[in-house]
DNA sequence: TTGTAGGCGTTATCAT
DNA sequence: ATGATAACGCCTACAA
């Protein structure tokens, strides 16, 4: 079975295949509506389908949007694992396919760029979510179509970008936790990178202390990839280690769940004898007990904000880079994983 | 900057772009050693990076899979919140890109198809997860590439298939309530839907109801769309209008919290009141607490197995058919969620 | 072994 | 308003 092409519709049609292509790319203005009318008679009749790699090499237009995210550093991938990168990608495949366009989603090896695939597949636009080496960065710049940083502080002008102010989200939660009558409040974040997200979160929290004029102490901060376990593994390490701490801000839900466990793990309790807060507000965030303090963003909203970005930065390439800066909203939410100490 | 395309290649080596094609596509048999480093280092100095439109327009190969996964019925977005299909996307993006493929991830709006996506993309191949009506399938049979399955019952010989015993699976989960003394047992069900998963799962607990010689209570089957909310409302309903219920078996994990956490809000406890069995085994629900009972099963590993299958076939498109259905395993994984009733 | 040239399906530039 | 026709970048008979 052949497939259908815009030659076979225009023979249908009597007419040339300008005109079919014409009419298909909404040129009407072009046309007579008469020969519009036989045109799609004939597409609806052979059920003609365009095909987008020729449309690609014909002028450069894929309708295609490359999206990535980070993957696990041992098994190579994607951190979907992690719900506020599942729904980040919900939001942003619901808007890209509205506009008809289709998403192509990766994991980009380490030392590996984006180059390759951009170029490749004559991507539109691209959606990057992660922190990566400074020639990854670089390297993107050479390719001439718009790119949305998801959650980085590389500021550039090539680059837009959408976030959350992560620094005053990590303040919120320490305040919080000050405001309750804590004084001994541990940090477990996954790796401080620069320009990284962590990193602002770290700041804030270092902020929330200096004015509250708490001391900061290197050793209750506990650094790692985000994950679960060790989540587990730092409440483990508090317990045993550093009686003295009271409270935990976890930089991402996914490891405040982990510490949840790991002090339970031990033998205490959620909030009694450890407080936590979050961040993120995964969906799992209202669903575990005790349903946990967090700092809430809505990761679908900002998955289709970075989609509506990109949009418009293809719609119209040249417009004005000075607005290309987008930060979400944020707050606290006030569950029960936080006690009042007297 | 305009693009380097294997003309420019073929003229920097001093060879026919012939030539440059055979090294590239690895007909390494067809050209002297001599020209084939000369070509490589050209390909070297000039940065060159294939155009994988022009490729497909060429030869009909993109080297791209499409995926399909369900989506939300409210709001059109990808059922990414369920960290099932999170994990499965995984398996599946990361044997693909191992091979050099790309993953166009998207949902399919209600009584649309994929004929349409597939055509314009050229896509090599297709992984399809979900239920979809009858002409969704026989649409894709129009299409000539090679079709996974996962999680299907729709047994066809155009379509490869990657799914679990179903059956067993609500069969062990049921038999483990009524070895610890449970008799009435209330299924929290997704929609059951033909040749759906549920609807094996659910054939899988009337069985083994059936051969435990107890009767089957058309009451307790609470069915819905696989949400944690409907999971919480479920138990609030047990509670109320069914106390003889003493235990739940949820067919899926995300059902199976929302049930626990519907128990909580009840006042009652699990186990102590409720038992809860959950089915997939996602991540969280070994977090939870208590851990949950669950039949587990493997999505990353269903996702890989699934991207090899496909593979397979594309490489070997006239092979076998015969042995096109493929079985996972699954077991009961016992955590601390089901009590022993005396 | 190597090179030439035609074709893949579409768009865009010209004439008409 | 419409229709030839030349790109677009690559592959692959076929010819040399």
């Amino acid at each position: 079975m052949k497939r259908i092409t815009i030659r076979d519709v225009s023979e249908r049609a009597g007419v040339s295949t300008a005109a079919v292509s014409y009419v298909l790319n909404g040129r009407e203005g072009k046309v007579s509506s008469e020969t519009v009318a036989k045109v799609r008679k004939a597409v609806e009749d052979l059920n003609y389908i365009p095909d987008f790699s020729a449309r690609s090499l014909a002028n450069n237009k894929s309708k295609l949007i490359g999206v990535v995210i980070p993957q696990t550093e041992d098994r190579k991938q994607l951190l979907l694992q992690n719900p506020f990168y599942s729904e980040l990608i919900c939001g942003i495949e619901a808007r890209l396919r509205q506009s008809g366009f289709h998403m192509i989603l990766s994991g980009v090896e380490k030392g590996e760029g984006y180059l390759d695939t951009s170029m490749q597949r004559n991507l539109d636009g691209a959606i990057i979510t992660g922190i990566y080496q400074e020639s990854f960065y670089e390297d993107l710049k050479k390719v001439r179509m718009p790119i949305v940083l998801v959650d980085s502080y590389v500021y550039d002008s090539h680059f837009h970008v959408v976030g959350i102010d992560d620094e005053l989200g990590g303040y919120l939660a320490t305040r919080h936790f000050i405001e309750n009558g804590h004084t001994n409040i541990a940090l477990v974040t996954g790796l401080i990178r620069k320009d990284g997200v962590v990193e602002k979160r770290f700041l804030g929290y270092k902020r929330a202390l200096k004015e509250a004029g708490l001391f900061y102490n290197p050793d209750h901060v506990f650094e790692h990839s985000v994950t679960y376990e060790y989540g587990q593994e730092a409440a483990r390490l508090i317990a045993t280690k550093y009686p003295e701490i009271t409270a935990v801000f976890a930089t991402s839900d996914l490891m405040a769940m982990g510490v949840m466990q790991g002090v339970r793990d031990e033998g205490k309790e959620v909030p009694e004898h450890i407080s936590v807060i979050g961040f993120d507000d995964i969906s799992v965030a209202r669903m575990c007990t005790p349903p946990l303090t967090t700092i809430k963003q809505d990761a679908i909203a900002k998955g289709i904000m970075a989609a509506e970005r990109l949009l418009a930065a293809i719609e119209n390439p040249d417009a004005e880079h000075s607005e290309n800066l987008m930060v979400m909203p944020l707050s606290l939410i006030e569950r029960n994983t936080v006690r009042k100490l007297p």
